[in-house]
DNA sequence: CAGCCGTGGGT
DNA sequence: TACCCAAGGCT
C-alpha cells in the first residue's frame, strides 16, 4: 500500500469512529475531546487493566464498582488487599488485581498520584506491559503510540494480507499498525482500530460489507478475511481431578483459606482442597464424617480442565482445622469467591441441611 | 521464551 | 460438544 492511501485509510477509519464510536464508561466521546476534555487517566489505566483478555461486558460492571468504591488511585492505594481481591472476583487473572493494587501504591505514594505520561515510565509499573503502556500514553495523554492488541492484529493482518501465522507474526503486524498510526489524534485511533477490531472486523464472520476499510483491505480483495490472521492449533487441555472440602459450623460460620499469593488463584479465598492432578489424595482439614456431594464440579482452566469431588462436613464449634479460618456466615459473601470457588459453593450448599 | 494465568460467551 | 476467543503480563 502507497503511502498515501496508508494515510487515507487511517483519515477514514478516524470518519468512521467519529460517527460510530461506542459509549463506554471509561471512554471520552471524540466530540468531547475536541471540546478540550481530556480523559482521566486512573480511569484509562483501571479500565485498560481489566480489559487485558477480558471482554467488554464482563468489565463494564466491575470497572463501575471499583469506581465508586475507589474513585481515585490514592483512594485505591489506601484498600485492603483482601477487599480488592473481593471486588476482583470473577474476572480471572488475579495476579492483576495484586498488580492493580501494587501500581496504585506506587502512583500514590512515589509519584504523586500522577500518573507516566510516557510509554517507558509506565512500562516500569507492575501490571503495565507493552500493551497497556502504549494505550494509555495514546489514550489518556494524546501521544502517538503504536497501540498493539489482539484486534490491532486481526485488522492489520487482513488489511496487508500477512499469511505469516501468529505469533511469529508480531513484529511484522506492529510495524504495519505502526504506518497507519497518525500524529493527530493518535488516542481515537487506536480505539477506533479496536472498536473496528471488535464490531465489525471480528475474528469469524468479519462484516466486510459495512467495514470502512473494505476498499484498501487486500484480504478482502483476496477473499480470505475470515481465515486471518493465521494461528498455530493449540494443544488439547489435561484433564486434573482433585477435591474440595466445604465444612459448615453449627453457628453456620464456614471454613475458608486464602491461597498463596502466586500461582493460581494467586491471594483469592478459596475452600480447602487437595493437590489436583491425575491422582489427587483425599486430604481434608480434620477429622469429621465428611459427605459426598453426588456432582462433581467441572471447571476449564487456561491450560486444564479440572474436576472437583465435593465433600461437606457439619461440624460443632469445637472443631481445630489444619488450614484456613472459619468465616462467619454474616461475612460469607459468596460473590467475592473466584468462580471455581462459588461452583463448588453452589453444590455444597444444596447438600447441607437448613441452618 | 514458552508456559502459566480465569472466565464467559460465541459458533 | 468442543473448540475458539477477548483492549496481555509475568517469569
Amino acid at each position: 500500500m502507497r503511502d498515501e492511501d496508508v494515510s487515507a485509510a487511517s483519515g477514514t477509519l478516524l470518519d468512521w469512529y467519529d460517527r460510530h464510536a461506542r459509549v463506554l464508561p471509561w471512554r471520552v466521546a471524540p466530540a468531547d475531546l475536541r471540546a478540550g476534555g481530556r480523559p482521566d487517566p486512573y480511569r484509562v489505566w483501571l479500565s485498560e487493566v481489566m480489559l487485558q483478555q477480558t471482554t467488554v461486558a464482563a468489565v463494564g460492571p466491575k470497572f463501575e464498582r471499583f469506581l465508586s468504591l475507589w474513585p481515585d488511585v490514592h483512594a485505591l492505594a489506601g484498600a485492603a488487599d483482601a477487599d480488592v481481591m473481593a471486588e476482583w472476583a470473577g474476572l480471572g487473572y488475579y495476579a492483576r488485581a495484586r498488580n492493580l493494587l501494587k501500581c496504585a501504591r506506587v502512583v500514590s505514594g512515589d509519584l504523586g498520584g500522577e500518573f507516566p505520561r510516557e510509554r517507558a515510565g509506565l512500562l516500569k509499573l507492575p501490571g503495565i506491559g507493552p500493551y497497556t503502556a502504549a494505550a494509555i500514553s495514546a489514550i489518556a495523554f494524546d501521544h502517538p503510540e503504536v497501540v498493539v492488541d489482539g484486534n490491532v492484529e486481526r485488522v492489520v493482518a487482513r488489511l496487508f494480507a500477512v499469511e505469516t501465522p501468529l505469533p511469529q507474526a508480531k513484529p511484522e503486524l506492529t510495524e504495519m499498525a505502526g504506518m497507519l498510526t497518525p500524529a493527530q489524534r493518535p488516542g481515537d485511533h487506536a480505539q477506533a482500530m479496536m472498536d473496528l477490531g471488535a464490531t465489525i472486523c471480528s475474528p469469524t464472520k468479519p462484516a466486510c460489507g459495512i467495514c470502512p476499510l473494505v476498499t484498501p483491505c487486500r484480504a478482502r480483495a483476496a477473499g480470505n478475511a475470515a481465515e486471518l490472521p493465521r494461528k498455530t492449533r493449540k494443544a488439547p487441555k489435561p484433564v486434573r481431578l482433585g477435591y474440595a472440602y466445604v465444612a459448615r459450623r453449627s453457628d453456620g460460620a464456614l471454613l475458608l483459606e486464602r491461597r498463596p499469593p502466586r500461582g493460581l488463584l494467586g491471594g483469592m479465598l478459596g475452600w480447602p482442597g487437595s493437590d489436583w492432578g491425575d491422582s489427587p489424595t483425599e486430604t481434608p482439614p480434620f477429622a469429621a464424617d465428611w459427605q459426598e456431594v453426588p456432582r462433581e464440579v467441572r471447571h476449564t482452566f487456561t491450560h486444564f480442565d479440572l474436576r472437583l469431588a465435593i465433600r461437606v462436613a457439619c461440624v460443632s464449634h469445637e472443631v481445630d482445622a489444619s488450614r484456613g479460618d472459619f468465616v462467619d456466615n454474616a461475612d460469607f459473601e459468596p460473590t467475592s469467591l473466584p468462580t471455581l470457588m462459588r461452583k463448588v459453593w453452589k453444590l455444597a450448599e444444596s447438600s447441607l441441611p437448613p441452618l
